[in-house]
DNA sequence: GATGAATGAGGCTTCATTCAT
DNA sequence: CATGAATGAAGCCTCATTCAT
């Protein structure tokens, strides 16, 4: 209904390809099937594959950030903060599934390694919110004194396997057991 | 000189150009060049691409064991025995970049999916040595009450993130560093 | 402000864009945008890219000999006749580089191709401007007794090189250059 | 028979073709088919559709001054030897018509854009042939006083057209017309 | 066993043309 | 009349795999 349905549509179809099989083993024209639209649609919404990919990276980025930002408790204490990020990031995931593993084939391929530095979360150069909670953790001795791009990997490492475990359903993760992960990477990084 | 000398050198070639570039950037044909064998001669020790990638894995798995179980301090605590395997398997990763790569690579692609389950250390389905660690771990209310993936996850998921970050030199790991990263790991998991 | 403004723009449009890029280098939709029309409005005025390309020839065709024609010195002799004509080609095509690629482009083409007989300036079929001199000047004994087709390759065929290099900048014709060059021109063919 | 054969096959595939179409009408794959390979086949020959054009005008370009030289009357006059190269050009075009269309196509193209001033003779800077001629020919005071671009194309330029005329059929060009049409270059450049 | 030339399916992309608005 | 989004055939090229030597 919308004016650009069809750039909706390809993205989708893409998301579904690419998060299902990987990058090579989603082709264009197969993209452009499961949107509905001729082959040659795909590039007046995009220029190329590479392009595709990239602006879709950036989509599901901005969706997540965004669904972090909205109830984000600012005026609460580091630790309400920290546990708030990890909590809602895990759930976002596994109520996304398909993101989830977009973003895993993005950051593991060429097209993600350029952005490696620029998590899901505050990128280290701009003071990101994550950057942010650790670098006053840590001058206000609550957190260990370690590099931030420690901090980080302790926090944030064990969404990953955690989130594909579930997905892949050898753990099932209801509200309880992540309220207790997110409080176990707090442990990890506190003092 | 030994007997399968050529068979090394396929996997040898396979390992550094997927490592590098990805296994779609990595042509049968130019792994032949680098091991210095014909096109056609891969076919006589892999059946096709997808074995040879599956069998790299298989080797690079066993090779990262065999390292990780040369020096397994079996008669320490549990708390020395894992915090010698977050050590080592750090170590590891930085001395040898190539398999990290190699086995991000596989994790995150088709061929890895299937085989998800049997982790670098210890699938848990033959009670691996560390959970071997973790099923201890929690009998004796050393660590927390969590389901073992998730306490896999606490503890190893930091590691991915950790060496890709000292690989692309955002952080320079070093003994001291490496030590604290790991105890900050059992911090994670511990009560 | 004219009838048939589009018709000029986009016959303009082609113009430009095939002069400086080749028939296959300039899309529908570029020659288009270039006309400041929507790609389907072109179809509006010419049925194909085909009939486009030959239209935009035959306009080309006349005017040049619309040109030629307007000072063409009707009274004065074969020799001066010639001269004035190979003259006035030169010069229109070094004021009208555009003219002349597109030109050159269109002979050695497919298109061209059937359409060669009709040279620039009189077909022969037509027993035009140009064969009427060559006619006359050899039954008078001033020209060799040389086919009208080898003639005219004798005096229109410097042209084409001459105006290239001068174009593409390998020399500097200026008016005297010009002149001489005609006059060698007619030292061809002349007995 | 010999060793390349398959290298050979492709390059007079794509001789006919281009020759007869132009190079946006000779697609790789019908080049293959005429050639009797498979389309991949190409691609261990020649790196890509440009290569393989140039590579072909190359070849093409040594054969004609090949053919040139052979005979070249080194010790006779420069009319001789002027005559040897106009007349020995245009045989060779009317005898290998593909050669002379591939020619066309190729300097009326991007690939010869770049390649313009390397006419089939002798290279200004290197100062062929040709070029030579025309230089002594000057000093002598034997031809007009003209930049040497401006010789040539009196030289040369007819022989384009006139090839062409013959090849379509509008003149029978036999020795004695060519001997004739020689002479009448001759006269162009000469005092 | 080893070779490497050959294959051809399949991937990405372009662009002349159509047609609903 | 004009628009321009959509189409899909067709072009170039890559590469896993085969097979005659």
């Amino acid at each position: 209904m919308k004016i650009s349905d069809k750039r909706t549509d390809i993205l989708q179809a893409a998301l579904h390809l690419i998060a299902e099989r990987g990058f090579h083993a989603a082709p264009m024209a197969e993209i452009a099937e499961k949107a509905g639209v001729a082959a040659g649609t795909i590039y007046r919404y995009f220029e190329n594959k590479d392009i595709l990919i990239n602006e879709l990276h950036g989509e599901l980025e901005e969706k997540i950030n965004g669904t972090l930002m909205e109830g984000y408790p600012l005026e609460q204490s580091l630790r309400e903060r920290f546990l708030y990020l990890i909590r809602e990031l895990l759930l976002y995931f596994i109520r996304n599934p398909l993101h989830f593993r977009y973003m895993e084939q993005y950051y593991n391929s060429p097209y993600g390694i350029s952005m490696q530095r620029e998590r899901f979360l505050g990128k280290p150069g701009k003071h990101g919110i994550v950057m942010e909670i650790f670098k006053r953790g840590v001058s206000q001795q609550l957190l260990k004194d370690l590099p931030e791009m420690v901090l980080f990997s302790l926090a944030f490492g064990p969404l990953v396997y955690l989130t594909r475990d579930h997905i892949l359903g050898f753990v099932a993760l209801d509200e309880k057991l992540i309220e207790r992960t997110a409080e176990a990477c707090w442990d990890a990084i506190k003092r």
